[in-house]
DNA sequence: TTGCATTTCAAACATTTGTATGAAACTATC
DNA sequence: GATAGTTTCATACAAATGTTTGAAATGCAA
């Protein structure tokens, strides 16, 4: 299998090239320039753009997969088997959001990479994406244990609000960030996430979330 | 100026073909033959693709603008002035998703067009987009003075948040569709609406929304 | 070393794409 | 109906891009 070094090196600079400049006006040959290796190194090592393309996408959302499984599997276990939806909720935003968002200098290469991903849709990400269902059908089943009373539907939309909110906030970070005149905070991902799952809790249960929140949505003295 | 026959012609086919395969996989030549037009007349009509791409997209994003602020403006007059946040919010995400979402024979080519505009990004929409915040800062004003005590930064997220609930409704509908095995009914639109309003509405206040809500987010019986 | 498989390399390929050109057709005005 | 301006057309251009090829280099085992 020899030293990998190539195949590295191209993973390694797609990724950086891919966050910097986006899928639109990153070309073969602008990779192959990056990684200092041969233009057929690409076609020979994964088959194809797309493919490398493909595989650089799922190392990175499995990754997240996986914290998510594991931050839900600690709060269920927590809780002794059902865990509280905040915590939840946690387990589903946070991972993604502490990946993406925070000081600048410590967004990572793989965190731009996955920000770029998330908002220029291409077509072999896109047919990944598609799978993602079966993992998200796992928080839907500890959210209905932790919601027994809660409807389906609402279940579902309390979900899909969940995870709107937080990709969006990704996706689109900058946009608040004008529109706020920095009033609001993208460094604060701690306090963000807190702020989604309040609303999200809310959304679900129709109150307040009390206790553990480090940062509240609704911090106005007003009642 | 002629007929405007073949402006308005590709304008046509570009959209169909826009909205029907997205922006990656349809060329010039696609549209010309869809238009039964000449190649070189989207040049002489339009400069560029680009240009042509942007035409489609302000026409209807300023419809759409324009719909949000009628909306609003009716509200304000039917509040003396001061319009309820309910309402700023159903101005804000309204128009949006109704066109976008609903029956399947209904949703026009105008409708999917503008879910392919937000699906995949392209830079000539991209630049448009960044306008966009003038626009957003009117509902911004709208709701600070409906919400005096409400806190700059909690607006902002606020409006962020419905932003993103109903923008990502649009994206992902299909997933939320899937997830839910059609248990999430997408063409109520009303409903969904309300249910974004309803949410939203508590991130602001803290407090359920209680009057003329259609459908509520929150509609179990358990307490 | 010899032989074999893996990896690298330069070059070419084959398309696809948006755009430009210049002549022809058309239209409206005088 | 000649003229000038506009629009249409077939065709060519030029550049970019992913992919392929076949030979050279390299690594490794016997």
């Amino acid at each position: 299998m020899a030293s990998d070094h190539t195949r590295a090196a191209i993973l390694n600079a797609a990724e950086r090239l891919y966050a910097d400049r986006g899928f639109g006006d990153v070309t073969l040959r602008d990779i192959v320039a990056a990684a200092d290796v041969n233009l057929a190194a690409v076609n020979y090592h994964f088959g194809s753009k797309d493919e490398l393309i493909a595989e650089l996408f799922v190392t990175r959302s499995l990754a997240t997969n996986r914290e998510r499984l594991n931050e839900l599997k600690s709060a269920e276990e927590a809780g002794g088997g059902r865990a509280s939806i905040e915590s939840i909720l946690r387990a589903l935003v946070g991972p993604t959001l502490r990946g993406c968002l925070g000081p600048d200098r410590e967004r990572s290469t793989a965190a731009r990479f996955m920000i770029r991903a998330s908002i220029e849709s291409v077509p072999p990400i896109r047919r990944i994406k598609n799978r993602e269902i079966d993992h998200l059908r796992k928080f839907a089943a500890a959210m209905r244990r932790s919601l027994p009373d809660c409807s389906e539907a609402d279940l579902y939309w309390g979900l899909h609000f969940a995870l709107a909110m937080a990709h969006q906030t990704i996706r689109d970070s900058e946009r608040l960030s004008k529109l706020s005149e920095g009033l609001c905070d993208l460094n604060d991902v701690g306090g963000m996430i807190e702020r989604i799952v309040a609303v999200s809790v809310m959304a679900l249960t129709g109150r307040e979330v009390e206790k553990k929140a480090p940062a509240r949505l609704v911090t106005r003295d007003a009642r």
